[in-house]
DNA sequence: GACAGAACTGTCCGATCGGTCAGTTATCGT
DNA sequence: ACGATAACTGACCGATCGGACAGTTCTGTC
């Protein structure tokens, strides 16, 4: 029963938003009571935490695995990563696009102005060298895009074409 | 009176996004009483249709400004047209952001998918060669999120470095 | 069958939302 | 000074929101 209110939670938030769904859509959605919503979470912000929570712990594993690597390795890991990360929380960066400040409080969700910054450096031309977590960023927040507005990006051949338009967007040979 | 609301709309909207900001915020913000508003404006959507009404005039002049241009020549243009509206109209870029599917009915907003399609294009390494607009377009939302989360752009020098790095984007020599 | 606890629900609550409207105040031409 | 009109407001409305809570139903154990 939580899985499935989470379910339509996510389906529900990517598609109109955080704020654009109430518990009572979700209970809909469901079946169920919205009481029977806040009996499995404690209230709403709970729902929206637990569905990004994998991001951020997947996030930490791939930055750990990204520590060692250096220069172009490191950012070339970097992208790969994040692309194939985005692609399958592709709904959750929906939501993330949908309701930006409403999950800025969320503690679950890394720091949205790096981010922010380290696309500035990407559109200005300024490819971050040593830091493969701006890198990752960067590219995570070109691909949200991409998945925004919920373009299909199924088979493998479209994941690779982004990842090399990623490539070529850090200046990096595909 | 006018002005002073669409002014206080306008930085509200920016900050908190459409839903996350009241009639009652914007009342307080100007110094009046949300009666007040609804005097000026019929409903809320109206004040958010008025802000967002200048840049699609502004946008269509461009586009008509682009329309003799071929090649590379129109993309020049059309990048450098777009970085300069979208610098003005920061604000409403924030916005847009901000509150995504709140604003994809307002008939004042040029589509929305388009954007999204050219963005794709553009990440893949497509770059549109044909149509000026769809280049525009993709620059447009490229230069959105630098602005999105009030990064300051302040100065000439810094707009120069957007324009080529969206020049860089498009394959262009800058 | 008796019982315990988990699962679930109907109902109510205070707060807030966008919006309406009758009535008041300020402005201005005459 | 006065009437007309624009500008403005307080009070109110229905709807909806997230959430609380007492009470009911389901499920498994002995």
């Amino acid at each position: 029963m939580r899985a499935d209110i989470l379910e339509s939670a996510l389906r529900l938030f990517a598609a109109h938003g955080f704020r654009g769904t109430s518990l009572q859509d979700i209970a809909s959605d469901v079946g169920c009571s919205k009481a029977s919503l806040l009996y499995h979470f404690t209230n709403k912000d709970t729902i929206l935490s637990e569905l990004f929570a994998p991001i951020g712990q997947e996030f930490e594993t791939l930055l750990q695995r990204l520590a060692p690597l250096q220069g172009e390795e490191a950012a070339r890991a970097a992208v790969a990563g994040v692309v194939d990360m985005s692609l399958r929380f592709r709904r959750q960066v929906k939501i993330l696009l949908l309701d930006v400040d409403a999950l800025l409080d969320h503690p679950e969700l890394p720091c949205v102005d790096d981010v922010t910054e380290a696309l500035v450096d990407a559109m200005v031309g300024r490819v971050p060298e040593q830091e493969p977590r701006v890198a990752g960023w960067m590219a995570l927040l070109g691909i949200f895009l991409t998945t925004a507005r919920g373009v299909a990006i199924p088979d493998e051949t479209m994941r690779a074409e982004l990842t090399s338009g990623a490539f070529r967007t850090l200046g990096l040979s595909s």
